[in-house]
DNA sequence: CAAGATTAATGCAGTAGTGCATGGTTTGTT
DNA sequence: AACAAACCATGCACTACTGCATTAATCTTG
């Protein structure tokens, strides 16, 4: 090993708090939802808002759960009215599963609070140097790579729009 | 408002796609460790790890759960010699719910994958500019402030030692 | 068209998590 | 000593999540 390892552990140091902040945050913007939404309701939800209407299997696929699980899921969220089903006409087998209006404001909600909650905690500190901060920041993104959809959230709004 | 909101953007976008890393990087370390523990499991395990040994209504407390819940939480963590029970003779109501070593351990792990994740994360990154990187997220996680306990981890390993 | 593959739903079965109400033990307070 | 309070466990009831095996409908392909 070398010896930057000093200030390597502070970075990572500061990485975790920052995870653990995040995490909860993440947490408390769907939690804080008076909406009765689990978290694997919510991750079905978030697919169907990134990857658009989806078919069970590939739903499954997306969620690694076998497909029952999958269409017991969308019982459940059919039920909550935050999707639908749609038959369509060129596979009468598929089930294509979409969003609701009120899914999509979910969806939408839970990333306003968690936008809100990010901006007032950066607040002060992005006003004095605020490109060296984003800078850094999108540095650190890159290099986390691998987030296979890093611009949903984006995706989302101008869908919206 | 101020005009100052397009770079705010920016960094609140950034802060966004960091926090999905982030999320994704916590739940994995959790998931690939082959132990079959749940999120509301792991999370008791940490309370037990920063806060200590517990009775029953505290960690109910501290969960935001109802006692009977606890319990039944401590019995499958028992079952699964994550922690143990322990009567203490001062007061033979209170049940005090211990990590095994086999808890700590656990919790240790997942917290040993973290840092590695982001160690390599963070990377050359770090190895370029290292100080003033820290600087900027130690600045971040002070501003986040609210993380009650932010130095938990830390206390951890200075307690394995 | 017939055989096989694909897709979804359902019955069955099990664990996890949750709260409410109840009971039992122990402690604390008159 | 009697009564109240604290603490835990348990019975009961329910929802969510999960997979496996099976069935039914619908393509697809030979």
């Amino acid at each position: 090993m070398l010896e930057q390892t000093a200030s390597e552990d502070q970075v990572v140091g500061a990485l975790l708090s920052l995870s653990r902040a995040f995490v909860g945050l993440a947490a408390r913007s769907l939690a804080d939802l008076d909406e009765d939404v689990t978290l694997p309701q919510y991750r079905t939800l978030v697919v169907l808002v990134s990857r658009g209407p989806q078919r069970i299997v590939d739903l499954a696929q997306e969620l690694t759960v076998t497909s029952s699980t999958a269409t017991r899921m969308c019982n459940r969220l059919v039920r909550k009215g935050l999707v639908a089903r749609q038959e369509r006409p060129d596979d009468r087998r598929a089930a294509w599963v979409t969003l609701t209006a009120a899914g999509r404001d979910l969806v939408g909600e839970v990333m306003r609070r968690r936008r809100e909650s990010l901006a007032g905690l950066v607040g002060e500190l992005a006003m004095t140097r605020p490109l060296a901060f984003a800078a850094t920041l999108n540095a650190l993104v890159e290099a986390a790579g691998e987030i296979p959809d890093a611009q949903w959230w984006q995706r989302w709004e101008t869908a919206v729009d």
